[in-house]
DNA sequence: CGTCTACGATACGGAGCGTATCGTAATAGG
DNA sequence: CCTATTACGATACGCTCCGTATCGTAGACG
């Protein structure tokens, strides 16, 4: 993980690029099709064309390498919306949000995730710092340019306006009772923005 | 599972109900101490004094004891409440449901039955069933028993209002990123409350 | 006492994890 | 070119655990 940098610090063979790549693909794309409880580490490696050693000399665990897979692209669909109102901006994070999780791929990658850290401290700790804390990192920031503008009170709970806006939809998406749709995306952000007194 | 009640209808040696018993405790046990991956069907069988074939004779797999063992704990620690107001109401449920949470071991137990279903199809429909459709259909009573007093508009999706007092909730058992406290169901309650357009 | 079924004990095949070993390939420095 | 160093592929290993099969025994009924 991570290139060290320094040309030249290496003494001995390098390591492979494109093993990487490889690996990383090939959990991406098992990640997707069976979702992480369904894959296997040799599974991974044999699709990478790789020995299962190469995968552990660069991952500590099964869990480790898919949210290393997983990451970049699920924040890569997220990108922080400036619409220049706190409606337009939770809506478009919603709707972006909505679009990802739509595609099966993408729901099954989320939630085998979600399940593999409820068991594991150590990927939870990964989870929390790689995805949860910059995902609502940006979302602090809609708020926060809210307040900015004097669209809602200063006195406002923004971590609780979070849950409110963004709760429901991971809920949806975890105990899978109805779809998430635009519909309900707005329905949720109307409310929300009612509830906590937002003033346009 | 279940007696099958007519007395006379077995021909051969009847089976052990105290075996129900321990083997459904010793799960609730082992799932609340170590979560529901890091339990095993030996070890729940040794706990219980059983063989491991006996759990098999009565269950099809690791994820179905546990939630038998879990269902009707859960369950009866959430009673619909019936204040005579929707605000009673909710704020009673979702603080019976943050009471239970906040024992590390209900918690365990939670998260991870919910982190099984994510991967078992067949588990997610037991889950589904057991669990999910009964509580939901508690949760809508409340509403439609607000709906008959005329306290919210007849208009209101209520299965959206459900995931916006309950989503938040589950949001954070499952993410982990702040406390579940009653200010923060409070919070919910109220907003939401006003965001669906409550009239008391 | 014979029949029937559940039980405990045990063995088994299989999947998959994560580690260890070892000979080979690729690079840097002398 | 030669050697030290590190990564690689192949392979084997020990382990845990799943879910099934087998078999002799225990407990119920007629």
């Amino acid at each position: 993980m991570g290139t060290m940098g320094l040309p030249g610090a290496h003494r001995g063979r390098p390591r492979s690029e494109g093993a990487d790549r490889a690996i990383l693909e090939a959990a991406a794309a098992l990640l997707a099709e069976r979702g992480l409880a369904r894959m296997s580490i040799e599974e991974v490696a044999a699709r990478a064309g790789v020995a299962k050693t190469t995968v552990y000399r660069r991952w500590t665990s099964k869990g480790a390498v898919a949210l290393d897979a997983f990451v970049t692209r699920y924040l890569a669909l997220q990108p922080l919306p400036d619409t220049g109102n706190l409606r337009g901006d939770l809506l478009k994070a919603l709707r972006n949000w909505r679009r990802a999780v739509s595609d099966p791929l993408i729901a099954r990658s989320l939630t085998g995730l979600i399940a593999e850290v409820q068991g594991d401290p150590v990927l939870a700790l990964a989870w929390k710092v790689r995805v949860v804390q910059p995902i609502r990192d940006q979302w602090r920031r809609m708020f926060e340019r809210a307040l900015d503008r004097g669209e809602i009170d200063p006195g406002t709970d923004v971590e609780v306006a979070m849950d409110l806006v963004f709760g429901p939809g991971y809920h949806r998406l975890v105990h899978r009772h109805l779809p998430v749709t635009d519909g309900f995306t707005r329905s949720v952000v109307d409310a929300v923005l009612v509830g906590i007194g937002t003033r346009p």
